[in-house]
DNA sequence: TGTTAGCACTCTTATTCGCCGAGTGCTAAA
DNA sequence: TTTAGCACTCGGCGAATAAGAGTGCTAACA
């Protein structure tokens, strides 16, 4: 139901909104070259364009500025998609080399690498621990009451804690306990330790253990400790350069939803394969009405493992984050898949 | 050389200031019921003390303001040592309840709390990686090119990375490395793995296991990466409420330099056991000039193992910061030996 | 001689006013 | 349908002004 015409001023609009920041005017977009019709069609348009909905007025006299519904309509039909400029290109791939060993590495310089790139806030979720499997199970002593237990799983992934029993457990208990653990649970999924634990391996326990009690619960705490996953940031503070952000008090809001990675972690999550790109209010988040978030997955044998997002004003570099962040998709996926192969 | 009322003077002053944040003037000071002054003598009181450098105006027709110098005249020599009021032992008593395990947690909570108390950001280093002995190592298989190597260190620390080596290792010489590792190098202190291994290992695995160089490499690899102490926050954004810091510009230069935790590790660092406290420029940072950093050391059997640390506004509430460092910096030391000895 | 009242002076902050410029909306003509 | 023209709106900015807080100095006082 929109012109040609309006189709053209709108995103030329959005388009120009993106790249200043200031409420765009009649003239401003009559003066383009490819365009041939004054400022006062142009107005005309632009005030038929509000009535709909994509555009609104900061107050009466200013130019015109993008609605959260002009936005979604830019991003859904207006979006030209672009090839990754080759400078981009290049700046990834010698940030991104080989040299990195642990997928955490690559994970972390991923959200560096992206932040850099947009002056926007990173965020990436994963590798999923959730999904991985029990590779094994080692309990070092430390002291006489004291061991660390670490739980080693097929992706890799460590995850380590202090236990305390006291005094009178046996070495050749705890022998046992790490042997059967070992035994019945190699392969199972890091979520199902939990209940695997209770359900099967308690009554093992007790049948070979003395002392078992003290084992089990320092043992269930464990593994309820270590099913979160873990949040990377790059760039938190790069939000703050964005000019609709020089009020200390919002910024400082937004600064501390980033301490709780809980919190963010369900915000990011995102089960759909591909990307998704949420605009102000659609993030259903007070603190990111006026935020915008494009995520991605990335997958390790084809199985999603983690999200990555990037959060910046509304007014985002759109065109460029959705190439940017499916080429980071894909370059991580094979990165993570390559590193797990050979 | 100060009288006693100038030495009163400068105390209310700096009291004054750092509750309201406003320069002070001398009607103010005058008003108080416990001296019975005009406010010109005040005045001619104020106008010396600024003569000897303890007070500075912020223009012409301000109040006073406490000089560098005169916060440290008064942290030296003005303060009355207080009592943490009895609120805050009970708050710090129930936050930090024995539930806490890891030390890790001990710690990340202890930061948490100094900084809900003050509403200044914490800082905690440690424990020192440093200075604590190997007690074990692990390789853990992942594939047949992949395992997990495990470092745990006798304060029950653990760090751990993935490794890759040729398809053609065997697994005998996995297990003789890890052996031989064990063996020599147990009770070694980090910081020393990497010297060790280049100087006494090497030629044992020369002799012992064919491709050692591929291992060899990927240990030095392991060691030179863990040796950075760890740095915990505890409100990084409690800064931006300081009224000091509605400057967008600034607190972006603030949050970032805690992004980098080897800058901020260097900074707090103490080598001094007991309190520290670094005004302005004391910081010898560009970025801190205005921040005040206190410092204290905690311990583990009487050894150094880590610091705390609390950065806020040069105004900063002094009295009570000492309190609580000087409690927090014997709590947590009792709270970490504690749950090493038992 | 130390203290204080008084007063002129300084400097910041808030407020008001007027003006400029960017931009709109409407009307009428091409 | 497009556009030129014009009146109108509104925010932003600088100058002018007023208010207020505080100082420094002088002279008088105890």
């Amino acid at each position: 139901m929109l012109t040609e015409r309006q189709l053209y001023i709108l995103k030329a609009i959005v388009d120009d909104y993106i790249t200043n920041a200031e409420p765009v005017g009649s003239r401003t977009i009559s003066k383009r070259q490819d365009i041939n019709f004054s400022p006062a069609t142009i107005r005309n348009e632009m005030s038929d364009l509000e009535e709909m909905g994509f555009l609104e007025k900061p107050h009466s006299s200013a130019g015109r500025i993008p609605s959260q519904k002009g936005y979604r309509y830019y991003v859904d039909h207006l979006l030209s998609p672009t090839q990754l400029s080759s400078r981009d290109v290049t700046d990834i791939r010698s940030q991104l080399a080989e040299k990195f060993q642990e997928s955490e590495q690559v994970i972390q310089q991923s959200a560096k690498i992206l932040s850099q790139l947009t002056s926007y806030t990173s965020i990436v979720l994963g590798p999923e621990v959730f999904e991985s499997k029990l590779q094994q199970i080692q309990l070092i002593p430390i002291s006489t009451t004291q061991a660390v237990i670490i739980i080693v799983t097929d992706s890799g992934h460590v995850e380590n804690q202090t236990v305390y029993f006291p005094e009178n457990v046996s070495g050749s208990d705890v022998e046992k306990v790490v042997n059967i653990l070992n035994e019945r649970l190699r392969g199972v999924p890091i979520y199902q330790l939990q209940q695997k634990l209770s359900q099967e391996i308690a009554s093992v326990f007790k049948k070979y253990v003395s002392k078992y009690e003290t084992m089990l619960t320092a043992l269930r705490e464990v593994f309820r400790d270590h099913q979160q996953e873990k949040v990377y940031y790059g760039g938190k503070t790069n939000i703050l350069s964005q000019p609709e952000f020089n009020d200390v008090e919002r910024v400082r809001n937004i600064l501390n939803i980033f301490e709780e990675d809980a919190l963010v972690s369900r915000l990011i999550r995102s089960e759909d394969q591909g990307l998704t790109i949420r605009i102000g209010e659609e993030n259903d988040f007070k603190p990111f009405e006026d935020l915008s978030l494009v995520t991605a997955t990335y997958t390790l044998d084809g199985k999603y493992v983690g999200t990555i997002g990037l959060l910046g004003p509304t007014r985002m570099e759109y065109p460029r984050v959705i190439s940017l962040m499916e080429y980071f998709s894909r370059d991580m996926s094979e990165l993570l898949n390559r590193r797990n192969k050979n």
